[in-house]
RNA sequence: CGGGGUAUAGCGCAGUUGGUAGCGCGCUGCGUUCGGGACGCAGAGGCCGAGAGUUCAAGUCUCUCUACUCCGACCA
C-alpha cells in the first residue's frame, strides 16, 4: 500500500512523530480548520458533531442533578475582574481586552471572559436574598478566551468551547458535596462514555485554580504517556462571595455568605479522545459520542438490488444507531480508508454475495476484525459489537496507563524514570512547594494530582527526605 | 515569549545566475469499474501568506509583519 500514491489522506505514523500524527488527525479527519487568528480554530461539522454529542450527554447529566442553564455576557468590566485578587493575578496575563467601542476609546476597558466566576458572583450579589433561594445551581455552554502563547487544536486554543457550572450553597458541606459530585460526573462520563480511564484527585496549591480553596481534577493519560487534565471541579469556600458581597439572610436571620463551586470541561476532551484511542489508520471514536456509529458501504453498488438493500438497512438501523449510508461514487476501498480515518466504530459492508446469503460483513474499527452477520441478527449484534468496542478501547487505554505508571522512593529513581519515558510517577510528598518546584526543574515533571486513592510507598519525601504523608502522581503534561 | 522549520492551485511539491508559473493527486463532465485506497478521455482552477523596498523587470534579492509547525518557558 505504501507505493500507492493515491492514498486519500496519508497521516504520519503514530510512533514516528506523535505530535505530527495528532495534527494530521485534527485536519485530515476534518475536525477543525485554522482561522486567520492565531489560536482560534473552526470546529468543522464532523468535529462539532462530536462536541454536540458530548454536550447532550453531559447536559442531561447536569439537568438530572438539578442544574439549570443560563447565558452570561462575554464581556467583563475590568473593575469586576479586579475584585478577587488571586483570581485576577492568575488570569490577568492571559486575558484579551476590548478597548474601543466603535471609534471611541472605552473609559473602562472590557475583558473577554476567560471564565465567568466574576459574572456569576456579580449577578448573585443582586438576586440572592434568602437561604430559601439556595442552592443556585447554574451552568452555561459558551466559549471563553485566554491569550495563550502556544496553541494546538483542542488542547490549547485561545478561544475554546466549554461548559462552566457555577453554584452557591448555604453551607460549606453542601458546596463540597457539589464539587465532589460534579467531579464524579466527569469521571463517569470519561470512563463510561469516552472509554478513557481517569485518575481522580486534588490539585496541589501550586496547580489549583486561581482563587479556589481546592481544585479537583480528572487526569487522563495519552498514548504517548503524557497527562492531560481533562476536567476540573473547584471549591471556593466563601472567598469570591465575600469579595463580591454576595449575601443572604440565613435561617437565624443573620447575613451570611454562601459557599461556591465551579466546574468545567471543554473541547479539550476531543483532544483526549484523539490521543487516547487513535492509531495509524486515524481516529477511533468511542461509540457513545461518535457522530456516525455505523457506516454502511455498499459493494458493487451498480448491481441490481444492492443500493436498495443498503437503503433498506439504513432505515432499519437508524432506529437504534446513528448510521450513515455512503452511496458516493468512490470505490469501496477508498471508503473503507476514509471512514477509518474518521474513526467510525463499525463498518457494515453489503454486496451481492451477502444479499444472496441474507448476511453482511461487519468490521470493527479498533481491531479491524471482520465478521459475517446474518441480517436477522443486526439489532442484537450491532449494539453488542459497539459495547465490546468501547470496552476494548477502555481496556487498551488502561493497559497503556498501567504500563506507564511507576512508583519511586528516591530522587535518583525519579530522575531515571522520568528521563527514560513518559508516564505517571508516583512518589510520597512532604507538601512543600520547594520540592514540587524541584521535581519540575530536575525531572521536568509537574504534579498531576494527589489521588483520592492513596498508597503508602515510603515514609519520606524523595526530594527533601522529610516525613511525607501523602502520595502525589507526577508527569509530563499537555 | 525564546530557539528551529515552513508559507507557490483544495492537498503534496518543483520552479536554475531575477524575465511574469508547472507536476502528481484531488476537483468538474462523460464512459467503463466496484469485496482494502480503480481506469480512460475531456476540462476548470494561482495578485506565488501580507506590506514596504531594490530593479527596466521580483515566486526568486532586502526589511517588516502575519499564520502554521516542532522544542522549551508560561498556562483553569
Amino acid at each position: 500500500m505504501s507505493d500507492n500514491k493515491k492514498m486519500v489522506e496519508a497521516i504520519t505514523p503514530i510512533n514516528e512523530d506523535f505530535a505530527q500524527w495528532y495534527t494530521d488527525i485534527c485536519l485530515k479527519a476534518e475536525l477543525v480548520d485554522y482561522s486567520s487568528v492565531k489560536g482560534c480554530v473552526i470546529l468543522r461539522p464532523y468535529g462539532y458533531a462530536i462536541w454536540e454529542n458530548i454536550m447532550h450527554n453531559l447536559d442531561a447529566r447536569f439537568k438530572a442533578t438539578g442544574h439549570e442553564n443560563v447565558a452570561m455576557p462575554m464581556l467583563i468590566p475590568e473593575s469586576l475582574l479586579q475584585k478577587e485578587k488571586d483570581h485576577v493575578a492568575g488570569f490577568a496575563p492571559e486575558v484579551a481586552w476590548v478597548t474601543m467601542g466603535g471609534n471611541e476609546p472605552l473609559e473602562d476597558r472590557l475583558c473577554v471572559r476567560p471564565t465567568s466566576e466574576t459574572l456569576f458572583c456579580d449577578h448573585w450579589s443582586r438576586v440572592l436574598h434568602s437561604y430559601r433561594e439556595l442552592p443556585m445551581k447554574y451552568n452555561q455552554w459558551c466559549s471563553v478566551m485566554r491569550w495563550e502563547k502556544t496553541t494546538r487544536p483542542f488542547l490549547r486554543t485561545r478561544e475554546f468551547w466549554w461548559q462552566e457550572g457555577h453554584t452557591i450553597h448555604e453551607t460549606a458541606e453542601q458546596a463540597i458535596a457539589e464539587t465532589e459530585q460534579q467531579l464524579e460526573t466527569y469521571a463517569d462520563f470519561a470512563e463510561k462514555d469516552l472509554n478513557i480511564p481517569v485518575l481522580k484527585g486534588r490539585k496541589t496549591d501550586k496547580e489549583k485554580f486561581a482563587g479556589a480553596e481546592a481544585t479537583y481534577t480528572i487526569e487522563a493519560m495519552m498514548h504517548d504517556g503524557k497527562a492531560l487534565q481533562s476536567g476540573t471541579s473547584h471549591y471556593f469556600g466563601d472567598g469570591f462571595c465575600r469579595a463580591f458581597d454576595v449575601t443572604f439572610a440565613g435561617r437565624d436571620n443573620t447575613l451570611q455568605y454562601p459557599h461556591e463551586t465551579s466546574w468545567g470541561v471543554s473541547t479539550r476532551m476531543i483532544g483526549a479522545i484523539i490521543m487516547t484511542h487513535g492509531d495509524d489508520e486515524g481516529l477511533i471514536l468511542p461509540p457513545a459520542i461518535a457522530p456516525i456509529q455505523v457506516v454502511l458501504v455498499p459493494v458493487a453498488a451498480h448491481k441490481p438490488g444492492v443500493l436498495e438493500k443498503a437503503a433498506e438497512l439504513q432505515m432499519r438501523l437508524s432506529k437504534f444507531v446513528r448510521v450513515k449510508l455512503d452511496d458516493s461514487d468512490n470505490s469501496p476501498g477508498w471508503k473503507f480508508a476514509q471512514w477509518e480515518m474518521k474513526g467510525v466504530p463499525l463498518r457494515l459492508e453489503i454486496g451481492p454475495k451477502d444479499i444472496e446469503k441474507d448476511q453482511c460483513v461487519i468490521v470493527r474499527r479498533d481491531t479491524r476484525e471482520k465478521s459475517f452477520v446474518p441480517l436477522a441478527e443486526l439489532e442484537v449484534q450491532i449494539p453488542a459489537l459497539l459495547k465490546a468496542l468501547g470496552d476494548n478501547l477502555y481496556a487498551r487505554a488502561a493497559e497503556n496507563r498501567e504500563k506507564r505508571t511507576f512508583s519511586c522512593t528516591t530522587m535518583d529513581e525519579v530522575l531515571k524514570t522520568a528521563a527514560e519515558q513518559n508516564g505517571y510517577i508516583k512518589t510520597m510528598w512532604c507538601g512543600a512547594l520547594a520540592c514540587e518546584e524541584q521535581m519540575k526543574e530536575q525531572a521536568g515533571i509537574s504534579s498531576r494530582c494527589i489521588p483520592f486513592e492513596q498508597e503508602h510507598l515510603s515514609d519520606v519525601c524523595p526530594c527533601c527526605g522529610k516525613p511525607a504523608a501523602q502520595m502525589v502522581v507526577w508527569g509530563k503534561a499537555y
